[in-house]
DNA sequence: CATCAATTTAGCTAATAAGCTAAATAATTA
DNA sequence: TAATTATTTAGCTTATTAGCTAAATTGATG
């Protein structure tokens, strides 16, 4: 469960154009994208989402780039795995079901017309 | 449908605390909230939710709170109206199931392993 | 073990954001 | 119409964020 503070980390992190743009990347890829783990490590192919290759669609420098990833893995949002002397990046989805239910229920309830509590842990 | 821009804008506006637990508060509200169309206008209740009675519950000024609501207002979280000389507040669910949608839709195309568009405006 | 590739850290600058007080505006009421 | 209430605008200060380059770190490979 979310708590409020993680919540708000959550759409800092998202509320970022730059960011926005590489969560939008992460998801969609021009690139192929995602570690699978039932593939022995040395089967990763080049291409996957790493940090240079993120860095790459964008016009700013690499150091940069990085910061927002970290930014990024802080709040939940993505997963970063080292394999050899690469970072794989792949989307945080059990952070993204949370988030989606959190939005569900704060609507259901909302037109149940119950008191909701959209953070209940502080 | 909300373009990438929209989308920032909600996440900026929902990505900071004093924010944040406003937008709780005008959901939970500790004080009657929102507005009645169906009612007549001067059926509204002293204490429904409006800029003064929201900052009352905060250590800020009250100009901070009102500055704060206008960038809620233009993410289009809520709904400010005007009646009388107060303006009374109320969470836009229209939009609260957009986001809803969106981050259901997100999940549920990723776990079927199709590219997903989290935003295909631009 | 030297080099290369991938990434992070440090330290800086400029832009943005969040707070404040004082003043202005808008609408209501005495 | 003067006073009161609700809210916003203006203008300021301080804190935070987002970008940069240069240097450091980590791990792989010749």
């Amino acid at each position: 469960m979310l708590d409020m503070d993680k919540k708000i980390q959550i759409f800092k992190a998202l509320g970022n154009e730059t960011r926005f743009k590489i969560f939008k990347n992460i998801f969609t890829g021009g690139y192929a994208c995602s570690i699978d783990d039932t593939k022995p490590k040395d089967d990763l192919i080049a291409q996957a989402t790493c940090v240079t290759s993120i860095a790459e669609q964008f016009d700013f420098a690499l150091p940069t780039i990085s910061r927002h990833l970290k930014e990024m893995k802080d709040a939940d949002i993505i997963i970063m795995k080292k394999s050899k002397n690469k970072i794989y990046i792949e989307p945080n989805i059990e952070t993204m079901k949370e988030i989606a239910e959190c939005f569900t229920k704060l609507v259901k309830e909302y037109e149940e017309g119950a008191v909701y509590q959209f953070d209940n842990t502080k």
